[in-house]
DNA sequence: CTTGACATTGGAGTCAACTCTCATGATATT
DNA sequence: AATATCATGAGAGTTGACTCCAATGTCAAG
């Protein structure tokens, strides 16, 4: 991570470590543990918002039954969210797939399906018109 | 499409179409034609660059084969990404899996996966930032 | 002729997660 | 002491794909 990211960080009070008598920034253990547990999730394409909203790891230890089952299921939510985009992408791969086949050796069969698949495209982008759901799609970082 | 989304689209020259007496755009088949492979292609989550690029649809007629077998080693990179995309998710469906279920009924097992999980999740995150060490934290192309 | 509903333009704002700049202050090395 | 390398905060810039705005132009209906 890089400096300017370790300072962003404590600006908007995601990672916020105590301070020498210089002011210098000092990461205690358990901050690095936070930023571990940061990089986790933003590996499963939670936001910044989502991690400072709903997650305070490090008082994972007090187990409070009742805040562990409302995690649980904000996972379970993200879960479901999450084979929704990969049924996508595979639709997508199939697509590419096809349409590559198509352009290589013209013949009718592989013109047949790429119709197919885009007919079958189009279904789920109207489907998609009245909730705006972004598709990001998960690429954290490059 | 938005009417604004239309107007943008101009702007940056993806579909320009033609205008009547008073300036009004006005969309000709072809156009609508471009405009509806511009929704396949973010459905398969190409940037408007790279339609903008890569892309003449309409100009598909004229099939020169050294353009087509381009396009399809395009789609075949677009593939291979897409299908890395899919096996990242993978993993994040099973660390959801695992957690909230860890969250649930603490047993040992299940405690013991989650951090097998991490870890392998950990080696992706390494692979993808090599500079993590000293210097040169802040590269990151994109 | 007025009213209202469209269209036009350039330009500014939005979002997320950084990333960079700048002037200044602290520390380390020679 | 001089120099080089770090750190600091405030704030502006970046990216992509829109989205919104104000001022103005065009057109059909009453």
């Amino acid at each position: 991570m890089s400096k300017d990211t370790l300072r962003y960080y404590d600006r908007i009070g995601i990672v916020s470590p105590s301070r020498e008598d210089n002011r210098y920034r000092r990461y205690s253990k358990d901050d690095l543990i936070d930023l571990m547990n940061i990089q986790i999730m933003q590996y499963a394409d939670f936001s910044l918002d989502e991690i400072r909203g709903k997650f305070g790891f490090r008082k994972m230890e007090n187990i409070d039954p009742i805040y562990c089952e409302e995690v649980a299921a904000f996972l379970d939510a993200k879960n479901a969210e999450t084979r929704n985009k990969i049924a996508h992408l595979e639709k997508v791969s199939w697509l590419l797939d096809v349409a590559a086949e198509t352009l290589r050796g013209f013949n009718n069969e592989s013109d047949q399906r790429l119709a197919e698949i885009v007919r079958e495209i189009y279904k789920d982008i109207q489907k998609k018109e009245p909730g705006i759901s972004k598709e990001g799609c998960g690429e954290h970082q490059g």
